[in-house]
RNA sequence: GGGCCUAUAGCUCAGUUGGCUAGAGCGCACGCCUGAUAAGCGUGAGGUCACUGGUUCGACUCCAGUUAGGCCCA
């Protein structure tokens, strides 16, 4: 015992401080203070002999709230490749951004805001909102960089870009002018949310649903033509088509009666008096309205049903019957009354109909003269007018309340209506423009292939875009009009007197002053020559900032190019970002933004279901680093096939957890058997190492190959896997295991201990340049650690990413291997039916005895007899000639052509190198030791 | 309701053109070591390849449908 410590001393154990334990939460903070002082940023983009620059353009996160998981995945990604490309040689600039403007924040900020700002405009608020909401989003940026930068995210986070600021929103306007010019921009109805207690315009995600009791009436329609003669022989006065609505106001701006045209439908009489209505709901019908006894007098599709027309229920006017797939059976009467000024599906529907979209409703909610008698009566008197004017016309057949859930003002919590309003839209097929952007579509490279099926449908489908929003917080629409004669006026000079403007002063601007100080001096009506103007207030929509970033950002940014090489983003960017990215380039550069596009899915729990406050099952990036560290995130993400969704949960990141533990303990052991290596004196040439020396050289070429086609193709698990499996079957339960003897026990200064010392620097500083991408932090700890050399960079991430070097593959000996493995396997097995006999503990306790029956693998191991021992970690190895020569207790394999026999190891323990030897004491001055070590420990004395 | 996509061991992933008892690592259980030690090594147990039907000599792999889930649209 007493030797057994003295002689610990005369070995080369391992010795870091690089310690097991991560403490990444505390750890990482320090690594990144590191970086800060040494301007990674700006040496990752000097690369004298660059291979040229590589552009991936960030997609601008909103800046509101704090970053959540999936901002995290992205970004992360975005991490991995432009990281990847420095390494690869490339200039790799990365330029954060933020989307700015809009909806959300303007919300947050009205929401809090004095009463005086809701209901009728006031450019007074207005001004107000927009500076409250440029602190806010001012502030979120702040929040989510900090947040960005504690993933280790490397980018020029001292200079984003922002959809808010004068150069972007100047950048903004001219884009909007140059669609104009070429003759984009058009004006036209469409029907939208309107609140006319607050007079404004409501986005999806402003309505509310709430229970409200509304008057439900029955109605008919006269007969008015019936070329078919579906109703048969009665006279026209006593036939009707049978209506259903809830909103009886909407009945002056009827225009049509919509059939489906895949619906049976049928003529029945009651009471001498004829309807037609759904077969399928005449007996709901009936029985609701009390017609009493009926027959069915005829019975045709829907779709055979177009040439009729009826007569309006009121007025003079006729409303024929049109197809559309939208009309159901859940209520009703399967006809349904159209008011195309008054509902987006009716507005549709009457879009392709040409008919007249009549929206006889002003903002206040008032019916204008278009209403005829209903003229200057609110909604609500109107509801109750119209219902008498039915019932004097004859056509009303029952009146009702009913109760239903109806959308409301998120802010008034009032009703809200469907109008028709004017606003701006883009022409996507102006000039084929729309063919144009799908030839496009297959030049660009899309990761995984079937996201390129997505844009295209996303493009195919795409209506013309809406881009005007009757909002505070957003860009206005650079457009005026002539009080004169009331035309539009946006012309290639007007356009860019306004963006100068905005340029010096921000696009507050176009709400501060007047439409006259916006214009050149002396500015007259090119169609009139009127001089006085009114201004738009509508602004842009969103994603008309967002979509510009290609211009604003790549084509004005020093160092950045057009096209981007890459655009990163989720799978619903597809319709969002990619798209309108799409539409704008195209328009204006005739080809797409991007070279090739990754998307990546989104965050889910275990179960594969959304991430949501409502089902509690929403995991926060920072509760992940603050207990496990950003590089686990990196982890988690790498580890992930992201071009599907990506499932988190605790189990999962345990698992990442775990994974992590055993990359970072192989690199403690690399390091920890590296103190006293110092790569420019001590490197042994590959030829002059051990075979297992090179045969793991030639796996780590392997390994790099398939590493570096990974990162090629943005698959990022493929590395995860194979540098982990890497780690940990062929390095540590295996090379590494076996290196221990050699590295523990020789001469500190032997050839084969600085052979293998060489090979362990190898795998060290690939493993860690492989691995600095994604495990940022911990790369650059070990890096720090790796002894020095000549022109060692002050970070992982500023090496080249290793080369696999084909003078290092040897097929030939890692076919060999693969077989001496496969033997080492049985070995293995053998030992623990031995161990589980307790005839061994240690697998130096025993003696292998080996016949190998097939003749090539005989000659294999003869020829390794003497590694053999290291290779099994065991005190000797014999090989016999004859099964016969083995006792009964034998483990054989036919396949291999192997028995394998455990004995009892031959000779006394060496206590310094723990093998079984018959040679202890052969060198006098040290008895109690083997020769091996005795002469070691002699040479260290001298 | 429509488009695109997903479903292989507890977890993360492999499974070439359909072809031998479906693989890997991790985790788990059991054991060993105590010179990588809140580490390391070994052995082992885990799968009706979501479900149903079809094509085929043969299907995880092809076809149809169902279920569950994701994104987008309506």
């Amino acid at each position: 015992m007493r030797e057994k410590t003295d002689y610990r001393g005369t070995l080369n154990l391992p010795r870091t401080d690089f310690p097991m334990k991560g403490d990444l939460a505390k750890r990482e903070p320090e690594i990144q203070r590191a970086w800060d002082e040494m301007d990674l940023y700006r040496l990752s983009l000097e690369r004298p002999d660059s291979k040229g620059v590589y552009v991936l353009h960030d997609g601008p996160p909103y800046s509101n709230g704090d970053i959540h998981l999936g901002h995290a995945l992205n970004k992360i990604l975005k991490d991995f490749v432009v990281k990847y490309k420095t390494m690869q040689g490339y200039i790799a600039p990365f330029v954060p951004g933020w989307d700015n403007h809009g909806m959300p924040i303007e919300n947050e900020v009205t929401k809090r805001a004095p009463a005086s700002w809701h209901g009728r405009e006031q450019a007074e608020a207005r001004l107000e909102i927009r500076h409250q909401c440029r602190e806010y989003a001012r502030r979120f940026i702040d929040v989510q960089r900090e947040q960005f930068k504690r993933l280790g995210i490397r980018g020029d986070w001292e200079h984003p870009y922002l959809t808010m600021s004068n150069e972007y929103e100047a950048s903004i306007v001219r884009v909007f002018g140059e669609l104009a010019a070429r003759g984009y921009i058009y004006r036209g109805l469409r029907s939208i949310h309107w609140c006319p207690t607050c007079v404004t315009a409501l986005a999806e995600a402003e309505i509310e649903y709430e229970e409200t009791v509304s008057p439900s009436i029955w109605l008919r329609f006269p007969l008015v033509k019936d070329p078919i003669g579906f109703f048969g022989d009665a006279q026209k006065e006593k036939c009707y088509a049978l209506v259903w609505t809830t909103t009886p106001w909407t009945i002056p701006a009827n225009v049509a009666v919509a059939f489906n045209p895949d619906f049976d439908y049928v003529v029945i009489e009651a009471d001498g008096i004829r309807y037609l209505l759904a077969e399928g709901l005449v007996d709901a019908v009936a029985a609701h309205l009390g017609l009493g006894s009926h027959q069915v007098v005829n019975r045709g599709r829907g779709s055979d049903l177009g040439e009729l027309v009826f007569r309006h229920p009121i007025f003079e006017r006729e409303s024929p019957v049109i197809l559309g797939g939208h009309v159901t059976l859940e209520q009703g009467t399967g006809c349904v009354h159209i008011a195309p000024g008054h509902g987006p599906e009716d507005f549709e529907l009457g879009q392709r109909y040409g008919l007249w979209i009549l929206c006889p409703v002003d903002e206040f909610g008032v019916f204008t003269d278009e209403a005829e008698q209903f003229a200057g009566l609110d909604l609500e008197k109107g509801d109750k007018a119209v219902v008498e004017a039915l019932r004097q016309a004859g056509t009303l057949l029952k009146l009702e309340d009913v109760t239903h859930q109806y959308p409301h003002c998120w802010r008034c919590r009032r009703e809200v209506i469907f109008r028709s309003t004017e606003q701006w839209f883009i022409n996507i097929d102006h000039e084929g423009h729309r063919e144009k952007a799908l030839a496009s579509i297959g030049s660009v490279k899309w990761y995984p292939s079937e996201s390129e099926n997505r844009i295209r449908s996303a493009v195919e489908g795409r209506p013309d875009w809406c881009i005007s929003r009757q909002r505070a917080w957003g860009v206005g629409i650079p457009a005026f009009f002539c009080k004169g004669c009331r035309e539009a006026i946006m012309t290639p000079e007007t356009v860019a007197h306004v963006a100068d403007i905005v340029l010096k002063e921000s696009s507050d601007v176009w709400f501060e002053k007047e439409a006259e100080d916006l214009l050149p001096a002396g500015y007259s009506c090119p169609h009139c020559g009127g001089r006085e103007f009114r201004k738009e207030t509508d602004i842009l929509d969103v994603w008309f900032d967002s979509g510009s970033t290609h211009l604003a950002v790549l084509e004005t940014t020093p160092g950045l190019h057009w096209p981007a090489d890459l655009y990163l983003e989720g799978t619903d960017q597809h319709r969002g970002w990619f798209n309108a990215s799409l539409m704008i380039a195209i328009a204006v550069k005739g080809a797409p933004p991007y070279r090739a596009v990754v998307t990546n899915g989104f965050t889910v729990d275990a179960q594969g279901r959304g991430m949501h406050k409502s089902l509690g099952n929403v995991i926060s990036p920072f509760e992940i680093i603050d207990r496990d560290g950003a590089d686990v995130v990196r982890l988690w993400v790498a580890s992930s096939d992201y071009f599907r969704d990506v499932r988190s949960s605790d189990e999962i990141l345990q698992r990442v957890t775990d994974a992590y533990r055993r990359i970072r303990n192989t690199f403690r052991f690399l390091l920890g058997n590296l103190y006293d290596f110092h790569p420019e004196n001590d490197t042994v040439p590959p030829a002059d190492r051990l075979e297992i020396d090179r045969w793991a050289l030639s796996r780590l070429q392997q390994i790099i190959g398939e590493v570096e086609a990974a990162y090629e193709e943005f698959e990022y698990h493929r590395i995860y896997q194979a540098l982990h499996n890497f780690c940990a079957v062929d390095l540590s339960s295996f090379y590494l295991d076996v290196l221990k003897d050699r590295l523990y026990t020789l001469g500190a200064q032997s050839v084969e201990r600085k052979a293998a010392q060489s090979t362990l620097f190898t795998l060290a500083r690939s493993l860690a340049a492989m691995l600095a991408p994604i495990l940022s932090h911990t790369a650059d700890e070990v890096w720090r650690l790796l002894p020095s050399w000549t022109d060692k960079e002050a970070s992982a991430q500023l090496t080249s990413f290793p080369h696999q070097d084909p003078a290092l593959i040897d097929d030939d000996l890692e076919n060999e291997w693969r077989r001496l493995l496969k033997v080492r396997d049985e070995v293995l097995a053998a030992l623990e039916a031995a161990r589980g006999e307790k005839s061994i503990g240690s697998s130096l306790d025993a003696k292998v005895a080996l016949v190998a029956i097939d003749g090539a693998l005989k000659g294999l191991l003869e020829s390794h007899l003497r590694e053999l021992p290291t290779l099994f970690i065991v005190s000797q190895v014999e090989l016999l000639s004859d099964v016969q020569a083995l006792g009964t207790n034998i483990r054989k394999n036919d396949d291999l052509g192997l028995a394998v026999e455990v004995r009892r190891a031959e000779g006394e323990k060496c206590p310094r190198c723990w093998n079984y030897r018959d040679d202890i004491g052969a060198v006098p001055e040290h008895p109690t030791i083997c020769e091996r070590c005795g002469r070691v420990v002699v040479s260290i004395g001298e």
